[in-house]
DNA sequence: AAAATCATGACAAAATCGTGACAACTCCGA
DNA sequence: TCGGAGTTGTCACGATTTTGTCATGATTTT
């Protein structure tokens, strides 16, 4: 269930809207550094926010959360439509508004719509399998396929390749391989990390001595590029 | 420049269009099947459509790209306020919607707002990197680039550039920067500091024996600029 | 039990590091 | 303006550290 904040100090409309959204988990705050705080706390998807607001206004909210590097999207709520515009600028880090009184209708709509966008950003990576060069790496069959022909990875060396595709270009350093790999149970010396590396190269790479794709960053550790 | 898709058969709407959104590099269709052609083909940011189209309607052509995974930010164009009720719903795709006739300032902030936040995905995960003239400097990557071209630094020429980078315009004298980067256990000779300085100019600089960015303080040390 | 996989150590190969030598340059005073 | 002392640029070399690779035994899976 999604989790909506509502930032507003009319109690009428605080009510009006919670019982509007019940399809929602809402959490409020009538105040604005109560509301700043639940922003920036909580696992918020989208906040309501009123404009008017004793002491700390919306238009100040809104711009300290982003000024914060919160990305969550944001709903104004505004009492006349020139007022809306100043806030709905570029600057002010607003995404959508609505003018009191507001058709709760509208509002839902423009609710949804938020969501969805936001929805997209975090699950619109969720394909089954990765391409580079000409290899397939099939997440599901847990192997990975040059021009179709299996190359026969085993556990371990699909996990580790899995890694590096999903961190393409980072340097990985064999400590942090071996943490998030192997775990902390069981801990192998650093030179086992590069004797994976030796097999899984052998496999991927068309020169294992002149890799293309797994790089060793010497003193660091590896890193995968495409 | 951002590309927009104007998908609008009434050529008043367009022109007017066209002479509002000047700031933006716009592509226009006047017709659905071709719109949705374009707006598969190129690299959109962002479509506005109208509902009313001869053959294939705005809502259909929504439906269409969403179904083929495009999450380019759709503006809908309707006539009537019911009308944008049904299309912009959850199902349809649509990410926002203006009514004929429609303020063209309220268009056009709604386009920032949509573009906003698509922009913030795409850009949201590089934080860690650092540009000065034509080079970026990757963090996590350990490694500066020229255009795209990696510059393949070493550890130790990486840490040097990320702490000039850190200390732009400040003089660094050559004991500074043996305490920072190599510590107080071992400690080289000035010389040293000079051959890594050597090596870096070889690789960030255009011409280094003329460096621009990794100047000399004679008698004191070096200082980066951008 | 056989086969595959995993982990380790030993040694070779490679890259990087640090140094000294000397040339080129800068600054300052004569 | 010239020269000299001090500073910096540059190169090549050896030392050191890191990585590549293989053989081997342990462990797990089939």
């Amino acid at each position: 269930m999604k989790k909506i904040l509502i930032i507003e100090d009319d109690p009428a409309i605080l009510i009006g809207l919670e019982s509007a959204l019940e399809e929602y988990e809402l959490i409020s705050s009538t105040e604005g550094a109560d509301g700043l705080i639940k922003a920036l706390d909580n696992s918020i998807d989208l906040i309501i926010l009123d404009i008017m607001l004793p002491i700390m206004n919306g238009f100040d909210i809104c711009k300290e959360l982003r000024k914060k590097g919160l990305h969550t999207p944001i709903i104004m709520l505004t009492s006349k439509k020139e007022e809306a515009d100043k806030v709905f600028g570029f600057e002010t880090g607003a995404d959508d508004y609505v003018t009191k009184p507001f058709s709760i209708n509208e509002l839902k709509m423009r609710i949804k719509a938020l969501l969805r966008r936001a929805e997209m950003q975090t699950t619109s990576n969720d394909s089954d399998s990765y391409k580079f060069s000409n290899i397939i790496v099939e997440y599901k069959k847990l192997d990975a396929f040059r021009s179709g022909i299996a190359l026969g990875l085993s556990a371990k060396e699909f996990q580790i390749l899995k890694y590096f595709v999903e961190h393409e270009s980072e340097v990985i350093s064999r400590d942090k391989l071996l943490d998030d790999i192997w775990g902390y149970d069981n801990y192998p010396t650093t030179r086992t990390v590069d004797n994976y590396i030796l097999s899984l190269r052998k496999k991927i790479e068309i020169d294992s001595s002149n890799p293309r794709h797994i790089l060793t960053v010497h003193t660091v550790g590896y890193k995968f590029v495409k």
